[in-house]
RNA sequence: GCGCGCAUAGCUCAGUUGGUUAGAGCGUCACAUUGACAUUGUGAAGGUCCGUGGUUCGAGUCCACGUGCGCGCACCA
């Protein structure tokens, strides 16, 4: 069996094939699961279902490690382990990027050359084509997803879901068609929510002036072809220069536009701000049409009046600049403005504004008719509003419920998110693009029917579509069958985990919150994971405009499923950015060889792999037990890293998980247990008992190699192995303190051949005085240290300086040694144990130390001096030799 | 302006509720090597844990202030 496994791991020839075992297997399927019965606990993760806008990029390959381990790992457990694997239509994401390949092509505008049933079938092919592309690339990623739950936001069922959610809701009152100042996007030609703005900082011009000579307040703006749409002037209330106009209405002819201004007081104004009074453009600006709001309720109203269209020109109201963009309409006023000699002054200043986070340019706020979400309406029957669910889901639990309380992993993200729902505003809902939901209302006359196409003829559909995030809102119940009251929805909701990037904090995890507990009354999972970005080696962020992209397919290829995954986990800790570079996969490559490794050589070893339930430790011939030391503290060890990887998989804490299992690996297993089985022999029990379960602790991170190798063992199949969970307490370690000082032993012998530049071959003979615990370790000493004669012994050679480890003394009898440089190196170390000796002896003369710290601790600092005083009293002794 | 995060070895990062002489990987230097693995082994060098003050028997860890970098939100008229 030995001479079937290659001598390094090809994960390319074996990742697709184990692939296709595990679906054959039916395993991603929790109902197939071995063991299972109804009453199996649940554990269900919903896959954040990646855009389907193109290819995976390397963001996604640490999604698929971070869920695919969960999932793995509760699986492990003997859980009823789900996770829903879905697509993404990305209304406006796919629509932009659709069109943009469409301009790239030649085509001026997509919209009116195509019209609607073309341009959303070119959008569904490059869709469909994305959608199989990606899923493929989910696969690669040896993510464990049952795919016949498989789901897309925008199929029959999630539309059916969505249409549902938005006939309660407005039959709840809590979605209503408004006239409001939205954020426009001339480019993309539709609305788009607050959260979908990015804001950038660009500089700009302030501009000083006056509407006319008589006019008796100048005012300052960035925009000033807006100003053909104002009607007003704020001050702040108590501001003495402007008091005394407050109330009263100017007519004036400004750039050809007739401007009826009237002087309103407003807490808003900051009185310190330019001239410390506004001009109010109630059409443009979301501030201003909150004043113009307050106005109309005070019975004090102003007028609204709407001077650049959808379009980005300005409207036939703008007087002189009708017509023109609004860049151009800018130039013009300006120099009207100092033609007339109004202006009085120009600043430079620094301002952020906001941009389409799809289309890129610059918002405009415009009024218009959309569909809004109302988050401060008292939902009919609750007595609360949405955003008191979303407040309550993440602090005491929807109604007060704490097991419907979702906990965020980092807890810092709590408080931003609860900063965010304070400041909440009304959620516009409709967008003017064409891939999407469709808003079910239809419209006959001053009819209005939401819901369902209603009977008859006449009607016609809002022409509008959902916002994206609506539809993804739903994402953790639509995708288990709601409305429908499925046996799924009873099973696996709210499900119990989620990841995600801080990204899309608000865009989703605030939207599915909402959605959820205004539909099911429930959250939708109880742990989420907000994870950062990776980013390239110089901290930047992967992109395809700075031309530093890794396609992670091509990263597979080279070195392997297991090493991707093993590479974008470790170092990654919750909350924060963690860097990809070439080097990390490597060595987690490296790392997953060493693992292949081992277990050639044991299987091989040991002539085929078998399941061992434990190793024998009964006594041989009522003398020795059958297990020598370095069993003990190898199955100790093995013992609690088992356990610690568990605890630490719980936290949520997959990078030291790793560390933790790597440094196990490598370092105990294969450069201390299996060099020393070498040399006591007969160690097939041990290393194939610790083999078979170190495989399954490495299984959630590295399911190829895991799998692969498992299949030596006539154990089935490793995806639904047993998780170690009941070696707590079998192997104790009872006194590691010996095997500790075996390694000391060993480490301080080579490092003595290091210093003196000798080879072990060389090395004449050693022979240990006053072994103690090394008694009997002579075979192991001479074996790791690769030094041929090793003996125990009384007598004390002549002439030569020992080692000194606890109370032993080492003598190596090296072909030639300088006696004056051993005389230093025993003075250098008598000079380090005497300067810590005195360190411990004043931390323990330290009446308040003896008085307040533990036990437990002073017991150590007391252990560790006596340690020290043994040691120095054996160099002292050394030392004397030479006098 | 309000809030958050980060600062630890040359680089990338860990460091659980405060408790050994602060760790890992990569890199560097020296050495080894035909028997599981060069995708290797052995050894070494390398740290004022950003600064200042405080709390404590004890601080990388907790508190305050400061410095630098990054981010979120608001304002941006």
């Amino acid at each position: 069996m030995a001479n079937e496994m290659a001598k390094a791991y090809e994960a390319k020839l074996v990742e697709d094939g184990i692939y296709e075992s595990w679906l054959s297997s039916g395993f991603f399927t929790p109902e197939n699961l071995p063991n299972v019965t109804d009453s199996t606990e649940a554990f269900t993760i919903v896959m954040p279902p990646p855009n389907v806008t193109g290819v995976l990029h390397l963001g996604h390959a640490l999604e698929n490690s971070l869920m695919d381990a969960m999932v793995r790992y509760q699986r492990l457990l003997g859980k009823k382990a789900l996770l829903v694997p879905g697509t993404d239509h990305a209304a406006i994401a796919t629509q932009a990027r659709v069109e943009k390949n469409l301009m790239a092509g030649g085509m001026k505008h997509p919209r009116q050359e195509l019209g609607r049933e073309a341009l959303v079938e070119k959008i569904r092919e490059f869709a469909e084509e994305s959608k199989a592309t990606i899923l493929k690339q989910v696969k690669k990623l040896g993510t464990s997803a049952d795919w016949s739950r498989l789901a897309y936001t925008f199929d029959a069922k999630r539309n059916t879901a969505v249409n549902e959610l938005f006939a309660r809701m407005y039959n709840d009152g809590l979605i209503y068609r408004g006239f409001r100042v939205v954020n426009w996007s001339v480019k993309g030609q539709s609305t788009c929510s607050d959260d979908e703005i990015e804001t950038i900082e660009r500089e700009s011009v302030l501009y000083t002036f006056k509407y006319s000579k008589d006019f008796p307040i100048a005012i300052s703006t960035t925009r000033p072809e807006t100003k053909v749409g104002d009607t007003a002037v704020a001050v702040h209330p108590t501001d003495d220069r402007y008091k005394a106009f407050i109330g009263k209405t100017f007519d004036v002819d400004f750039a050809g536009a007739k401007l009826s201004i009237k002087v309103i007081a407003s807490d808003a104004v900051d009185p310190s701000f330019g001239t410390g009074a506004l001009g109010v453009t109630p059409a443009h600006s979301a501030i201003d049409f909150g004043m113009y709001e307050v106005q109309k309720a005070k019975q004090d109203p102003i007028a609204i009046k709407q001077v650049i269209g959808a379009d980005g020109k300005m409207t036939a109201d703008a007087g002189s600049v009708a017509g023109m963009s609004f860049e151009a309409a800018r130039e013009s006023i300006v120099a009207w403005l100092k033609e007339q000699g109004l202006l009085e002054k120009e600043d430079k200043v620094v301002q952020n504004v906001g941009t389409s986070d799809r289309y890129g340019d610059v918002i405009e706020a415009i009024p218009m008719t959309q569909w809004w979400l109302d988050v401060n309406r008292e939902i009919p029957g609750r007595g609360k509003t949405l955003r008191d669910l979303m407040r309550e889901a993440v602090t005491t639990g929807i109604g007060g419920d704490s097991s419907q309380k979702v906990s965020i992993t980092p807890d810092r993200f709590t408080k931003l998110y609860l900063d965010r729902v304070e400041n909440l505003r009304d959620w516009c809902l409709s967008r003017q693009l064409w891939w999407g939901h469709r808003i079910p209302a239809w419209y006959r006359g001053e009819e209005l029917v939401v819901g369902v196409r209603p009977e008859g003829d006449g009607w016609v559909q809002d022409e509008d579509t959902l916002d994206t995030w609506f539809s993804s809102g739903s994402w953790t119940f639509s995708t288990l069958g709601w409305p429908e009251q499925t046996a799924d929805l009873k099973t696996f909701h709210p499900t119990n985990w989620i990841q995600m990037g801080y990204e899309i904090l608000y865009l989703w995890l605030m939207r599915m919150i909402l959605m959820s507990s205004y539909a099911l009354n429930q959250i939708p999972f109880t742990d989420t994971y907000i994870h950062g970005i990776l980013r390239d080696k110089d901290g930047k962020k992967f992109s395809k405009s700075s031309g530093n992209g890794i396609d992670p397919i091509e990263v597979i290829e080279a070195y392997g499923c297991d090493a991707l995954r093993i590479s974008v986990l470790s170092g990654n800790t919750p909350g924060n950015d963690s860097r990809y570079y070439t080097e990390k996969v490597e060595a987690a490559r490296n790392l997953v060889n060493k693992l292949w490794n081992i277990s050639r050589f044991i299987i091989g070893n040991a002539g085929g792999a078998r399941h061992v339930d434990a190793p024998s430790d009964s006594p041989i011939n009522g003398g020795e037990a059958s297990l020598t030391l370095a069993d003990r503290w190898i199955l100790a060890r093995f013992s609690e890293t088992a356990k610690k990887v568990g605890s630490l998989i719980d936290r949520y804490d997959f990078s030291l998980a790793i560390e933790v299992l790597r440094d196990f690996t490598w370092n105990d297993f294969a450069d201390w247990y299996l060099e020393i089985a070498k040399i006591e022999g007969e160690k097939s029990d041990v290393l194939l008992y610790i083999l078979e379960r170190l495989l399954i602790l490495w299984h959630p991170f590295a399911p190829f190699v895991t799998e692969e190798i498992y299949k030596s063992f006539d154990s089935g199949m490793i995806i639904v192995a047993k998780w170690p969970r009941d070696l707590d307490g079998k192997w104790k370690m009872e006194n590691g303190k010996l095997f500790e000082e075996l390694k000391e032993t060993i480490i301080a012998i080579r490092n003595y051949l290091s210093e003196h530049k000798t080879l072990p071959k060389d090395v004449e003979s050693i022979t240990i005085v006053n072994t103690g615990a090394l008694a009997g370790m002579e075979s192991i000493i001479g074996g790791l240290t690769k030094v041929k004669s090793i003996r125990s012994s009384d007598e004390r050679p002549e002439s030569i300086t020992p080692i000194v480890v606890g109370a032993a003394q080492i003598f190596v009898q090296l072909p030639a040694v300088d006696a004056a440089s051993e005389k230093i190196r025993i003075e250098s170390e008598i000079a380090d144990a005497t300067t810590f000796i005195a360190a411990q002896e004043s931390k323990l003369a330290n009446e308040d130390f003896v008085k307040r710290a533990p036990e437990k601790v002073i017991a150590l600092e007391r252990q560790k001096l006596a340690d020290l005083q043994e040691k120095l009293a054996a160099l002292q002794k050394e030392h004397a030799a030479f006098l």
